[in-house]
DNA sequence: ATTAAATTAGACCAATTGGTTTAAATCAGA
DNA sequence: TCTGATTTAAACCAATTGGTCTAATTTAAT
C-alpha cells in the first residue's frame, strides 16, 4: 500500500511552485500547504530546501529529457523539420500560462546560481542532458545535408540552447512569444546548409 | 552641502548587491549595512523594496546605455568590427567576478518577472533602450554591406540580445565564458553579408 | 534667526523564514 | 504477531523578513 505521501507528488508540486516563484520567492510552508503534506514528511524526504530544489530540478530534467527523446523518436519529418517542430512545440507549451514563467532550471539557476554552487552545477547537468539529445538530431540533419557542417552538432545544439533561453527570458518580461519567433525564424535560417 | 547620504550611492550599492544575490536573496537590512545608511533614509528615498529595485535597474540601464553609446562613438573600426569588439568587451567584463553573476536586469527579471509586473515592465524597457543603440550600429553595418539585409537591424539586434543573454545564463552555471565564445563566433558568422 | 521640510537614526513590529523536535501512527518483514 | 524502521503530524524555535514609527538632526529658504 505504501505511506500516505510519496516523493514524486511533492517533487511535482515543487516543480510548479518553484517555476512560478523562484527559489527564495516561496517558503517551505507554502510548498507544504500546496502539496498537502506536513513538515515532518518534507524533512523526512529532503534534508534541506536546497536539497529539495535540486531533486525537483533533476526530476524535471529527467521527465523533460524523456519527452524530448520520445519527440524525436516519433517525429516523422526530416531532421531539420523535426527540430523546427520541436522548438515550435516547446514555445507553444508556454501559452498556457500566458508566457509568464519560462523554464524552471533557467529561473532557479539565474537566481541562485552564484550563491548555491550545487544548484549551478545541477542546472548545467540538466542542460547538458537535453543538449546532447538535441545534438543527435542535429547530427542527423548534418548527415542528411540539411544543416551546415562548419560547426559541430554539439556546438549548434549549444548555440540553439543559449539562443532559445535568452529568448525565453525575454518572453518572460514581455509576456509574449514574438522574440521567440524571431529567434526561431533566424536561427533556422542561419543553421541550414547553404 | 547636501545631506550625508544621497540616492546615487545607495543605488550603486544596490546594483552590486542585487546583481549578486537577486531580489529575494537579499534583505533590506543587509543592503542598508552594505551601503552604510540607516533604515529611515532608505524609506525616505524609496517607498518599498520593489520601488528600490526598479530604481536600481533604471539607474544601471542609463549608465550602461551611456557606456554603449560612447563605445560606438569612440570605436574606430568598421561597424561589424565595432560590434564584435563591443560584445567581446561585454564578455570580458565578467572575468572580474569569475563569470558568476551576469546581468542585473536578467537576474532580477528571471527571478520575479512573473510575480512583479512592474519589474518585468521595467526590465523590458531597459533592454529596449540598449537594443536600440546597438541596432543603430547594425544598421550602419548593413548600409556598409557588412551585415546581411534579409532581417532588419532591429531584428538582428533583438536576436543578438537574446542569444547573448542565453549564453550569459549558461556562463553563470558553468562559471566560464566558453558558451559565450561559441555564441559570439557563430553569431557573427551568421549575420555577416554572404 | 526662524521656520518648515528633508534627512537621519534606530527601536520596534507582526509575519514569515528554514529548520528541529517529539510523539504518534503506520508500515514491511520475520 | 511482534519488532524496528519509516512516515506523519504539528508544536515549536531563533533568526530574519519588509516595513512603520517617533524623535532628533540637518538643511535650504525666508
Amino acid at each position: 500500500m505504501g505511506y500516505k505521501h510519496n516523493k514524486e507528488e511533492i517533487l511535482d508540486t515543487g516543480y510548479h511552485v518553484l517555476r512560478k516563484n523562484g527559489y527564495h520567492g516561496v517558503g517551505i510552508n507554502e510548498i507544504l500547504k500546496e502539496a498537502g503534506i506536513p513538515k515532518g514528511s518534507f524533512y523526512n524526504f529532503f534534508k534541506s530546501k536546497e536539497d529539495f530544489a535540486i531533486q525537483v530540478m533533476e526530476h524535471h530534467a529527467m521527465d523533460q529529457g524523456n519527452w524530448i527523446t520520445r519527440f524525436f523518436e516519433e517525429a516523422k519529418g526530416t531532421p531539420i523539420n523535426n527540430l523546427k517542430s520541436f522548438y515550435e512545440t516547446l514555445i507553444a507549451l508556454n501559452e498556457s500560462d500566458a508566457y509568464s514563467s519560462g523554464c524552471l532550471i533557467n529561473v532557479i539557476s539565474n537566481e541562485v546560481g552564484r550563491t548555491h554552487d550545487s544548484i549551478a552545477h545541477c542546472a548545467n547537468d540538466c542542460f547538458l542532458g537535453w543538449i546532447n539529445i538535441i545534438s543527435r538530431e542535429i547530427k542527423k540533419g548534418q548527415d542528411a545535408g540539411e544543416i551546415r557542417k562548419d560547426y559541430s552538432a554539439l556546438e549548434i545544439a549549444e548555440y540553439l540552447h543559449s539562443g532559445s533561453y535568452g529568448a525565453f527570458s525575454r518572453m518572460k518580461v514581455t509576456r509574449s512569444r514574438v522574440y521567440l519567433d524571431i529567434w526561431w525564424d533566424m536561427s533556422f535560417t542561419f543553421i541550414q546548409e547553404q
